[in-house]
DNA sequence: TACGGTGCGGAACTCAGTATCTTCGTTATG
DNA sequence: CATAACGAAGATACTGAGTTCCGCACCGTA
């Protein structure tokens, strides 16, 4: 004999239901707590909106992350970051179906897809603030840098993510480091470079002298792109 | 003697006003209308919803942006995709200072902010979907690089723009073209490589073989970072 | 038995957004 | 000049999300 479920867990249950049956927009609030069986009040107790019924665990999921970057090894930001990512990765693959049934929801309704991307936000942000701590000595221009980092390794991750969900992908953790190495391989570090390690290579380009030249100077100044002051 | 300002001029006015002197969310729509002169009604004749008020014209800028890369000249990709982003921060910049007072507010009020992040994604899957196309041919593994791609010239153009909008830039379109001239030499073009316009440059790195070989391969190939299968 | 905490429900409220219907002013047309 | 027609604006009433406040029942503990 299972105890019976939590309040909590009777609600997100009955919410899934019905949004599968009738959409999302067509289920009121009141639909669902009828079916748990539970108050209108009492829904509003555990989730702060409507949404939040599918997206539970943001918030714990930036703390995870937060933790996570605050213990990195002293790699590059870059590398500290792309580890981190792949938490996001294994919560989603954890959750299993129920992240399935929520992507299927957020492709649909407007309004979850925009929440969704709210959050994915966040993470950019918090991943663009750590490499700019964590590059931190010059304040300002190493902060673009930063910010497409950040985008990079974000939109890598949801790429993998979505064909995971679609169900196009057999192995998504390693996917997920192929596509994070080819993000980092974006990047010369020219910062962390100590003089052993060093490589020639050889390679063609057709990019016009002043792209050229601008890219060359990034790999020896390590931020490329800008023009000296 | 001016011409009364038009209905849909003088909501604006008035939320915008009220706005700054209550904030956004102490602000009702009855209180704009009020404050308008008009009927409430009126309101959501001209304005899908409250937040509309604030971000009038993406629907416009989606357009404008999906004519100027339908006419692009034959370059590269990401080179047509920096060049339409262009015209966003140029939007930006001919609003002057209803722009800086937009910022004040997505930067204060959390749902003006998700509202704000998720134009911009809408922005990013153009982009995104016009790299996809363009680069054609192959039709998966492309995605990812269309991918990043997209992200890092939304990244970079947005922190141009939040410069500007923060009164740090003196020049922002010259920061800009400087910003593009930095994704673009990111990405190293093997696919519109013609034969001649070779080069051979010779650097130094401290990645490891497997991340330097995945970003070699890239160069040859066009597709950094994936394995062949 | 009294007590305080906790989990839940009820009722009433605010406000955004929608739908329907009416009213007014302008313009066109007989 | 009169009236029909049309578009811009208002009034009213409704739904549904989210909030607030209050009350109740069920705990374990003193």
């Amino acid at each position: 004999m299972t105890t019976k479920p939590s309040a909590r867990d009777r609600l997100a249950q009955a919410a899934f239901e019905l949004f599968d049956e009738h959409g999302y927009e067509q289920t009121t609030v009141d639909d669902i707590t009828e079916r748990a069986g539970l108050g209108r009040t009492t829904f509003f107790r555990y989730y702060r909106s409507k949404e939040d019924v599918i997206f539970p665990d943001h918030d714990l999921m930036v703390k995870q992350l937060r933790d996570r970057l605050a213990s990195a090894s002293r790699q590059t930001a870059l590398v500290a970051v792309s580890d981190a990512v792949r938490l996001v990765l294994l919560h989603y693959l954890e959750e299993g179906d129920v992240a399935r049934r929520r992507y299927a929801l957020t492709s649909t309704v407007p309004a979850l897809r925009d929440r969704e991307i709210a959050s994915v936000a966040r993470y950019q942000r918090l991943f663009r603030d750590f490499i700019t701590d964590w590059t931190g000595e010059d304040g300002e221009p190493v902060s673009l840098r930063a910010e497409i980092m950040a985008a990079a390794v974000v939109a890598a991750h949801n790429h993998v993510l979505r064909r995971w969900l679609r169900g196009e992908a057999a192995d998504p953790l390693a996917d997920l480091d192929d596509a994070m190495r080819q993000v980092i391989g974006l990047f010369p570090n020219a910062a962390a470079m100590p003089d052993d390690g060093t490589a020639i290579v050889a390679f063609r380009t057709s990019q016009d002298l002043q792209t050229l030249i601008s890219s060359l100077r990034g790999i020896i100044e390590g931020q490329p792109g800008l023009p000296g002051r």
